[in-house]
DNA sequence: TGTAGGGACCGTAACGTTTCAGAACCAGTT
DNA sequence: AACTGGTTCTGAAACGTTACGGTCCCTACA
């Protein structure tokens, strides 16, 4: 008796089952399966429920007993800012949560900041599988995935022995690209990268550095840049590379200017993504140059804004690129263990790439 | 014995404890506090783990004894690519993973679909704690939420008693808009708002309507611009309002086209968004009126591509206004219920407004 | 009148963890 | 020899739910 009046502690299935003379599995079914009960005492059951101000199962008691979270985990990389800065990863958020609505599943954003190595917001998360975007391959947040007994999708990433993945053909697109700046006649070159390693290096990049780069992505599409340009002579070891850790426009003035610095010569600049590339217009601008006139600049990507200045370069179907992440996750299907989703990409040829200046081009005379 | 061999089922807490030969109390404890067992014992639990391939504790049996879901629920408008495809809304996101990440907290994207009724995503997400954005106040979800027993920060939405909120003073801040237009001369305009409710609604709104507008904000800002234009005397029955369900550039334009099809003579075309409002520039360029000199378009929002523009329009702190949300959630402090964070704005006056063109300007005259 | 069938409800056993109050032991102090 | 204090470990009780395999009773049909 000093039970019910005493209950200052909240409802519960049981307590409303007690309440009302009947099981816990009964109360259960008023929720979760409605046709096992007479229509009358379901009616009791809410009534009595909204008195008691029970409100309905819990979501975590009820994950436990049915071992479904109802969610997906995304792993992104380190600096949150980053993915939301980026239209190109804002795509992928965009298609990874429609992936998930559809399903009706949760998308968890898991807080894994860089410098807390706090790979125990991995083991907390209560989710029924992980997508892994863009990380670097040493990254512990993902070692930590990897152990978790759920299924899981990288994208952007090597390919992993017991997980599915999406991404593109790094390796091609990029080579595209390069033979579209080769074909024009450029020879004498100079690259802008995203960051290739935890380890912040706003510099140059030396061979051993691009050769052991911890993010799969910039390291495949410099050594295809390189296996590219050396196919028609040109010593990779002597074109600049720059790196810039913070991904943003700033960067890509900076890079750019870094570069030009060192070889004013070049008559193009590779950038690997459209943020670097627009700085590095802007920065090309600020001295005079002409596009693509004096200089070429590509990007990488395709988003909007690279759209809208006309930019040399790669479009990659970002948003898609999300959605089939979720898709493969959520897809119940019994699959043959690592299943690989790569998409098309589009070699976007705009107003920012062109014949080499006069004076370069000589050095392939007549 | 049969147990220990036959155990293709997962190894869990216990069987690990039995395999040890020691209490489940000390496996915990070797994973949650190390200074509680000796470091020799504690090694030997987690090897014993690793060769069982025991994973660590599972999260949600964990948040189920500890109450503890070590994550905070998203509930966004009824569009999911909505919140993706405006700058305003990703820059609230940010702030608010931000918050969530600092906090050591996940981010829950509850998966709350228009079509679908589907409140029982409400009802199966383990989270600590809902932040509502910007939903229609007769939402269903939103009633699901404030079910729920959990504390919740409301934005952009009118008080609720029992929550928190955090917004800006969408009144005083197109208040501040709407005199500006009037001391540049303006009295003849028109408006273009986002949608006022759940139903599509792509045409003009009526009074009745914008009186009974489920979007807080949609409904204040008109509500305001009303009172401020009454005040110099238009009847703002004449004023032409067209409302529109996407939140796209292109629906921008059209809007735009719809009002300046009805009354060509308006001098400036209030847009509630700055989407909407670069929509709008794009229009009145399509009909060669110039900006500012035939036509001024004003925004609201203050997004980067407002800024570039030159877009004449009120900035609100989006990002903060999610950091915000989020610490105001998280923060454990005792709080006297109700907290509320009421955020500055600030009048840009950029380049696409100003004084209306000679003919309906007489309409002052001396 | 016996019985098959089905609707309505129930009891028990998990699900895997953390928490709390101690027990056992040991070394050092009085 | 009794006490103190600390470290290390334990046992049992939650946490709130759903799954499984029933039981019971009522109706309809042969």
């Amino acid at each position: 008796m000093a039970r019910s009046t005493n209950a200052r502690r909240p409802a519960t299935l049981a307590s409303l089952a007690a309440e009302l003379g009947v099981s816990r599995t009964t109360v259960s079914n008023a929720y979760n399966r409605p046709d096992q009960l007479s229509p009358e005492l379901r009616r009791r059951v809410l009534e009595t429920a909204r008195r008691l101000g029970y409100p309905g199962p819990d979501p975590v008691a009820r994950s436990l007993r049915t071992r479904k979270a109802g969610a997906v985990g995304l792993l992104l990389t380190e600096n949150l800012s980053y993915a939301f800065r980026d239209p190109a990863a804002v795509g992928f958020l965009e298609g990874l949560a429609l992936a998930c609505e559809d399903a009706g599943q949760g998308l968890l954003l898991v807080p894994a900041s860089p410098e807390r190595e706090d790979v125990a917001a991995v083991h907390r998360a209560g989710v029924d599988g992980f997508v892994v975007y863009s990380v670097p391959d040493d990254d512990p947040h993902l070692a930590a995935v990897l152990e978790r007994p759920v299924p899981t999708v990288v994208c952007d990433q090597p390919e992993l022995e017991t997980v599915d993945r999406v991404g593109i053909d790094d390796r091609s697109a990029i080579t595209g690209l390069a033979r579209h700046l080769i074909e024009l006649g450029h020879h004498r070159i100079g690259v802008v990268c995203m960051r290739l390693g935890r380890d912040r290096n706003d510099d140059f990049v030396t061979l051993e550095r691009q050769r052991s780069a911890h993010f799969h992505v910039q390291r495949t599409r410099l050594a295809a840049l390189a296996d590219a340009f050396a196919g028609v002579g040109v010593d990779w070891a002597t074109v600049p590379v720059v790196e810039r850790f913070d991904h943003t426009t700033a960067s890509g003035e900076s890079a750019a200017a870094q570069v030009l610095d060192r070889d004013p010569e070049i008559t193009a600049l590779i950038c690997t993504s459209d943020i670097l590339a627009l700085g590095a217009l802007t920065e090309a601008g600020r001295r005079g140059l002409r596009v693509p006139q004096d200089l070429t600049v590509t990007g990488f990507d395709g988003i909007p804004e690279a759209d809208r200045a006309g930019l040399t370069t790669v479009r990659q179907p970002v948003l898609e690129k999300g959605r089939a992440a979720g898709r493969l996750l959520l897809d119940n299907a019994e699959h043959g263990r690592p299943r690989k989703v790569t998409l098309d990409t589009e070699l976007i040829a705009g107003r920012t790439s062109g014949a080499p200046r006069a004076a370069a081009q000589i050095w392939y005379g007549p």
